[in-house]
DNA sequence: GTGCGCTCCGTAGTGGGGTCCGGAGTCAAG
DNA sequence: CTTGACTCCGGACCCCACTACGGAGCGCAC
């Protein structure tokens, strides 16, 4: 069986060598045999390495990552889901938060090519209803 | 005319007094006016503070806010413009991320009800195309 | 025998936006 | 006169995911 040096690992995961290591601090990767002094990883070690990826493009933390991958090891399924749906609300919310700055960055552009004061001082009213002094927070 | 100390801004402004010293050393504010060793603080400064709480509720850094901060004073309406599509921009490249990761959590939690082998892997298809070899990164 | 490329290790720095700490001075009320 | 609330200051610390640094050893090719 073919085991890969910290280097060879790298280039096949795309990741950079120091990567490596600090995941292996992190404990995402275990301390792998090292034959005279020099780590030699295993073949599941790319596919974990791959794994790690995909799961950072789903947004997910390093922390949650190792107990996604803990989950995993275990066929826990439901984990893996309960996971996923944490996670889905937490971005439902997150573009809640960029859906009201867009929201309020587009009125503002309109209020600033009104030449209105408004614009110098960012106080801006998110609906278009007439102007009365209850504009506060 | 009134002036506060550090303590009465911060509560008037809802922000800790650390941030208003924060806010100084980051020349989002100027130092203000220090009679026998305490800063002074005029009405003006609330309404900075005003200022920048409604920049960063708009996604804006505080540096960037800084900038902007300047534009304002300066009445340059037109780098309030620019600046607010420059982070309309942002934001929507930052949208676009996140609705990304919405479909592929999704995906991926349909995956895992369906009992697929793909869930443990965290290797989702994300069309719901016939599997084949080519669902590679 | 020397230069290249790889590896080892621990530590520190990055950016963003604060927050907390400790020791000291100051002010007004009781 | 003491107590408590406030203020001063610089520096350390938090999270996150890396990335860089420096100094060392090792094997291989030329």
């Amino acid at each position: 069986m073919a085991t890969y040096t910290i280097g060879e690992l790298a280039r096949r995961a795309d990741v950079g060598v120091e990567t490596i290591r600090f995941y292996e601090r992190r404990g995402l990767l275990r301390q792998p045999t090292k034959g005279e002094g020099y780590r030699r990883y295993p073949e599941s070690d790319l596919a974990r390495l791959g794994f790690i990826r995909r799961a950072k493009v789903l947004g997910f933390t390093l922390a949650e990552i190792g107990e996604l991958l803990d989950a995993a090891a275990h066929g826990a399924t439901d984990d893996v889901v309960a996971a996923a749906r944490e996670r889905l609300a937490a971005v439902d919310r997150e573009l809640e938060v960029l859906h009201d700055q867009r929201r309020r960055l587009v009125r503002l552009a309109e209020v600033c090519a009104g030449g209105d004061d408004g614009c110098l001082t960012l106080a801006v009213a998110t609906t278009r209803t007439a102007p009365g002094p209850a504009e506060a927070r």
